[in-house]
RNA sequence: GCCGCUGUGGUGGAACUGGCAGACACGCACGACUCAAAAUCGUGUGGCCUUACGGCCAUGUCGGUUCGAUUCCGACCAGCGGCACCA
């Protein structure tokens, strides 16, 4: 009798054309809400079921607060760039350039179909010049305001594929695409400095309305530690004099100095010794290019069996003056804390490994006031420290900081490496001339434009480099010949600010007005997938807080609230994969059932941050549902008033406002089954409150009413408190906490006027409460009398 | 190894702040309508015992706190996710 295939058809056409979700342009400071989805990664594959699962939620949120007065901002645009697209280029000889806007557009029909309300005015796509010319202008920013630099760094090179990889690009040491193990290279990289912010970083998400376990993931990425950074001096340094003459070591243990017994270096920084002069010995050298050969593979495989060469240099540990050892081993890293380490075998697992490989020296610490902790075998002396007069070991350790060195606080994040040594991605804006050195493209010829005269197929270099139009160049300040940075940036960076972008996309003068940007932002409400808890919400928050200190902004936060959808998984609980073959094809869903049991469907399966199976069974039932509101709509059988419509609102209300999508379906399904005869007006009430979650089918059964504005601009209902309440409850009636009976009674009455009924009940009786000695009687209001009596 | 999350009927899941465990839906069974089927509507549906009234058991396992625990605490088991030689 409803051909969904139709009314979805009509009324998307009809919405379009009215401009019914347009942004408003002033928004009311107090009631604006910026309601955001991660933008979606452009492939090939087109859209999967997951993707409508977060955008259902924030449609149906949009809708409610349009509906409730609210000025709302809900757009939607393409992340393109990027290595997936890239690659599927280079497997299909098929240029980028032309794929990706083909599959926009597949995108875009796709995500249309279900109905969203997004402003598609506002849309955005990262590989397009003009939103990456402002990508390029903000990396300037931070280059002018000194938060981005080059430097060499070692990268992922597959040998076989000749190209770097991005981490996310390694799988177990390999490469993801040919299998091939992975090597590192070292190449002159551009990075961004993140670890600027990290304290702020840190502490302000504490003022986040986020999921705990993204919060915890952030902080065990940023990786905090307290410690103390301690000199070593060095003995017989043979036969250099410049050289540094003392190794400083970072450890979060400074309690536990006097069982340092030997020190560890890492190979990084015996290669500085050297480059600064050390002779060393030929073991060393041998040592040290081995270990910066070794795959990410290798090392891996390692972890349990350790590897070193000895200095033959030695170290006075300035706790008891003993002549320790130096040793290099690639278990300590060139990149954290000062590369070195005091090694105590006595309570450190790996120095532990390290000491009974090489047979080195493991002496126990024992604090004079408590027991030994974390001690490891019990070899080798033991000593009092004898010094201790900290009370606990936090204290303990302070006081031995502070005595051998100074308190340090040292972090695992490190600084973002945005250059990449491929073709799909937006261009860094910089020139080397022979003679003047690094420049910035000069703004007025932003964007540099990505050129189309390349060969894309990886050769080891960017593929940019061999293209002329791009690479050759004259220097913008002695117009001499010079040459483009051939890299480009990380897709990250695309995505780290276009929630800006939102806000005034099509502006040509700046990334977006100061004006707008105060108008909206931050984001009130962002879904998206917990598998970007650190990168991209790191570096978007990373972002915000550079445009925060550049005073572009006055806010130093870009997402007040987060909520993360869940994956959705195959029919058999597993995850969905081309080769398990339990991929669920959204279209095919669409074309069967429609967009509205679609997303009701998705709403229904469970709470949205759940992992949950699909099951196309399932989706029957809230076929059935739909039909159901369909015949009674239809029927127009109206009743007099009923009192329930007041509970349903603020049921509905509530639980779309917690985000709890499931219940407030099961409420719909709930009041249907329930309520037979209701008012014309209680029906309407219905029909706007399922607005949000079926926008089509609701549309066309308003219109058949009568009305003849689009339901989507109706008012939100009200519920009255006083009429959403029940007034009679049931009182479950218990003895030593076990359920024995229930009695009706009305709602609100006092623990005398309910007991009084209990006596005059025949339960009284039949509990036998008059013969038992009642020791308590604990009553819940409206829930619950239990007496506790002995037996 | 470290950090985090999850565990409830045949299935997806519900249960406010510690107060009727299993809402809602799927599936299944029976019934109505039908020549029949589909669709629809109705009834039932955690397990065990009982003709029945009713009782006992039950939220991964074992313990604790409490008048009362799916909910709080402790230990363990299983599954998932993140990080991983970070001193």
């Amino acid at each position: 009798m409803y051909d969904h295939k139709e009314i979805e058809k009509k009324w998307q056409e009809k919405w379009e054309q009215e401009k019914i979700y347009k942004t408003p342009k002033n928004p009311d400071p107090a009631k604006k809400r910026y309601i955001l989805d991660m933008f979606p990664y452009i492939s090939g594959s087109g859209l999967h079921v997951g993707h409508p699962e977060g955008y259902t939620a924030t449609d149906i949120l949009s809708r409610m607060n349009r509906m409730r007065g609210y000025d709302v901002l809900h757009p939607l645009g393409w992340d393109a760039f990027g290595l997936p697209t890239e690659n599927f280029a280079i497997k299909t000889g098929n240029p980028p350039w032309e794929t990706t806007p083909k599959y926009i557009e597949r995108f875009r029909n796709q995500i249309k179909s279900f109905g969203f309300s997004y402003d598609w005015e506002r849309e955005v796509n990262t590989s397009s010049p003009d939103y990456y010319k402002w990508t390029q202008w903000l990396f300037l920013l931070l280059y002018k305001n000194g938060l981005a630099y080059k430097k060499e760094a070692s990268v992922n090179w597959c040998p076989k594929d000749q190209t770097v990889l991005a981490n996310e690009q390694v799988v177990n040491g390999a490469c993801e695409r040919c299998g091939t193990v992975v090597e590192q290279k070292l190449l002159s990289q551009w990075f961004f400095k993140i670890t600027d912010f990290t304290e702020d970083l840190l502490t302000s998400l504490d003022t986040l309305d986020w999921p705990e376990p993204i919060k915890q993931m952030q902080r065990n990425w940023i990786g905090r530690s307290e410690g103390a950074l301690i000199e070593f001096s060095l003995t017989d340094i043979p036969g250099q004099e410049d050289a540094k003459h003392f190794v400083e070591v970072f450890t979060t243990r400074p309690d536990t100095i006097f069982g340092a017994t030997f020190l560890v270096i890492s190979p990084e920084l015996a290669q500085k010794w050297i480059d600064v002069g050390w002779r060393a010995p030929q073991e060393v050298v041998a040592y040290i290019s081995q270990a910066s050969k070794k795959t990410e593979l290798v090392r891996i495989a390692e972890t349990k069996d350790k590897t070193g060469v000895d200095t033959k240099i030695h170290a006075i540990n300035p706790a008891t003056k003993e002549k320790i050892a130096v040793w290099i081993a690639d278990y300590v890293l060139g990149s954290y804390g000062t590369g070195a380490i005091m090694a105590v075998p006595a309570h450190d697992e790996r120095d532990y490994v390290f000491a009974k490989k090489y047979d080195l020296g493991i002496v126990k610490v024992i604090k004079p006031d408590h027991e030994i902790d974390d001690c490891y075998e019990g070899e080798g002396m033991l000593i009092n420290s004898g010094d201790f007069t900290g009370e606990s070991s936090s204290t303990a350790r302070s006081e031995m900081a502070e005595r051998f060195g100074t308190e340090k606080i040292q972090y695992k994040l490190r600084d973002w490496l945005v250059s990449r040594q491929r073709y799909w991605g937006s261009p860094i804006p910089i020139i080397y001339c022979d003679k003047c050195g690094m420049q910035s493209v000069p703004e007025q010829d932003l964007p540099v434009k990505l050129p189309t005269d390349v060969d894309f197929l990886p050769t080891g270099e960017s593929p940019l480099t061999r293209s002329k139009s791009f690479h050759d160049v004259k220097c913008p300040k002695c117009n001499e010949p010079a040459r483009r940075d051939s890299d480009t940036m990380d897709t990250f960076v695309d995505s780290s600010w276009y929630f800006f972008r939102f806000t005034d996309p099509n502006n040509l003068e700046e990334f977006a007005s100061k004006e707008q940007m105060q108008k909206w932002l931050p984001v009130d409400t962002y879904v998206g997938g917990a598998e970007h808890a650190v990168l991209h919400l790191l570096y978007a928050r990373f972002f915000t807080k550079v445009l925060n200190k550049l005073e572009y902004i006055s806010f130093n936060e870009p997402f007040k609230q987060l909520r993360n959808q869940g994956l959705i998984l195959g029919p058999d609980g597993e995850k969905m994969s081309k080769s398990r073959g339990n991929v669920v094809n959204p279209d095919e869903i669409i074309e069967q059932y429609g967009a509205d049991v679609f997303r009701m469907y998705e709403m229904f399966m469970g709470p949205l941050e759940d992992a949950k199976p699909w099951s196309t069974q399932g989706m029957v039932g809230l076929s059935r549902f739909l039909e159901k509101v369909i015949r009674f709509s239809e029927a127009g059988e109206f009743a007099s008033s009923n009192k329930n419509i007041h509970k349903l609102i603020k049921r509905i209300t509530s639980d779309i406002e917690n985000f709890k999508f499931n219940t407030a379906v099961a409420a719909f399904m709930e009041f249907l089954n329930e309520n037979k005869n209701l008012s014309q007006s209680d029906w309407e009430s219905f029909l706007k409150l399922l607005a949000p979650f079926a926008p089509h089918l609701t549309e066309e059964l308003w219109q058949k009413l009568g009305h003849k504005e689009s339901i989507h601009l109706e008012k939100w209902p009200e519920f009255d408190e006083s009429l959403a309440r029940d007034d009679k409850v049931e009182i479950v009636i218990s003895i030593n906490g076990k359920k024995r009976g229930m009695i009706e009674a009305d709602a609100g009455l006092s623990e005398k006027q309910t007991k009084n009924l209990i006596d005059s009940s025949e339960l009284f009786a039949k509990l036998d409460l008059a013969n038992k000695k009642i020791m308590k009687v604990v009553f819940v209001p409206d829930r619950l009398v239990n007496f506790v009596v002995k037996e």
